[in-house]
DNA sequence: AAATAGTATTGACCTATATCAATCAAACCA
DNA sequence: TGGTTTGATTGATATAGGTCAATACTATTT
């Protein structure tokens, strides 16, 4: 259950046996169906989720009621309301299953118990955190400066495992362009 | 020299006296031009800079030779192509006084150095990244949701002390949208 | 296998925002 | 203090990308 987490903690930070089966016992297993949501607008998001096998996302939805993708979450990568789960206020987005999927557990008690007993944890977030923080700018860099176009290109340049997962009108609503702009451009470019 | 730190600091973690004054040995003081450079595209930024006084911004610049401010750091803040400080590749950002400043600067090794004996330190910056996440997110969502006039109103609701400090065709830039297009919206609104 | 729902493509048209250019206002500095 | 650079406003025009609608394609369900 916990092979891919380890194995992206140890990634980043040194591990004993001891500090994991410590970390074990903060975690709680969770299955999810297609399309069942982990966290609703309104409710306060409550964990964060590790993704042990499968496909999340999260979105918000505007007064239309336009879908807006905030992150999509694999194997191997978090997902939660982080401002909603810290903050414990209500969350302002969606997050729900694309795929059947496996997921760990952790609530912002067992999280805050976690660091302070586990410092190791500590540092794996604050590097984990800041991997996010530069993931985020890009990101941001790319919506303030770029065509569409060059958002898409870029897209399947730096990240193509997202572009072949995750539904074209995903990847539109992800990239801040409408579905029928991103056939366009698809077409212009295999063209 | 540093008051304006360790206030902050406070804010987020209980520090004691003792680690106060090991925390201290890592900075080194920086005073700093108006226009002057903190960091040109093409270096690697060698430190992350906390602004004890002053303003500063970040900014990339396109083919183009058109600006887009990333950041804006005054009393309080913190500063750096944290992209290129952690990965030390060269940046993609210029960094530069919009006002003479007082800076406190730590560098790489001494940033990990002091993380590793400091542990309260760790917790300081996972915190910080943590906030730094949950308002890159905001941002995000705004550039992907929101229309000109709707961003422009948020940024006044919700970091309006931002509006009054830094110049408007900056904060168009920060928007990702043109000075023409922030002073008619600014008409609009007023009339 | 048919029916249904979801997703992608294409075309016609529209609108928000960019671009270009001129003027105006303010700030800087020699 | 007047001249020069820098920033803000306004108007005219262009365009990238949105919207609406029809059709085609693909999955999923029964």
């Amino acid at each position: 259950m916990f092979e891919v987490f380890f194995s992206q903690v140890k990634d980043k930070v040194l591990i004993s046996e001891q500090e994991q089966n410590l970390v074990k016992t903060f975690f709680s297993p969770k299955k999810i169906r297609k399309k069942q949501y982990l966290l609703q607008e309104g409710d306060v998001c409550k964990h964060l989720a590790f993704v042990e096998k499968g496909l999340l996302r999260s979105y918000s939805v505007d007064e239309k009621g336009t879908e807006h993708m905030i992150h999509f979450a694999w194997e191997g990568w978090w997902m939660a309301d982080i401002l909603s789960f810290l903050s414990v206020e209500p969350s302002t987005y969606f997050i729900d299953a694309i795929e059947e999927s496996e997921l760990l557990l952790i609530s912002f008690q067992g999280f805050e118990e976690m660091l302070l007993k586990v410092p190791v944890m500590e540092r794996y977030f604050r590097i984990l955190f800041q991997n996010n923080i530069i993931s985020k700018e890009r990101r941001l860099i790319q919506s303030l400066a770029y065509s569409a176009e060059e958002k898409y290109l870029h897209l399947l340049a730096n990240n193509p495992k997202l572009v072949q997962k995750i539904p074209q009108n995903l990847i539109a609503s992800y990239l801040g362009i409408t579905p029928e702009t991103l056939s366009r451009i698809k077409r212009k470019i295999t063209q």
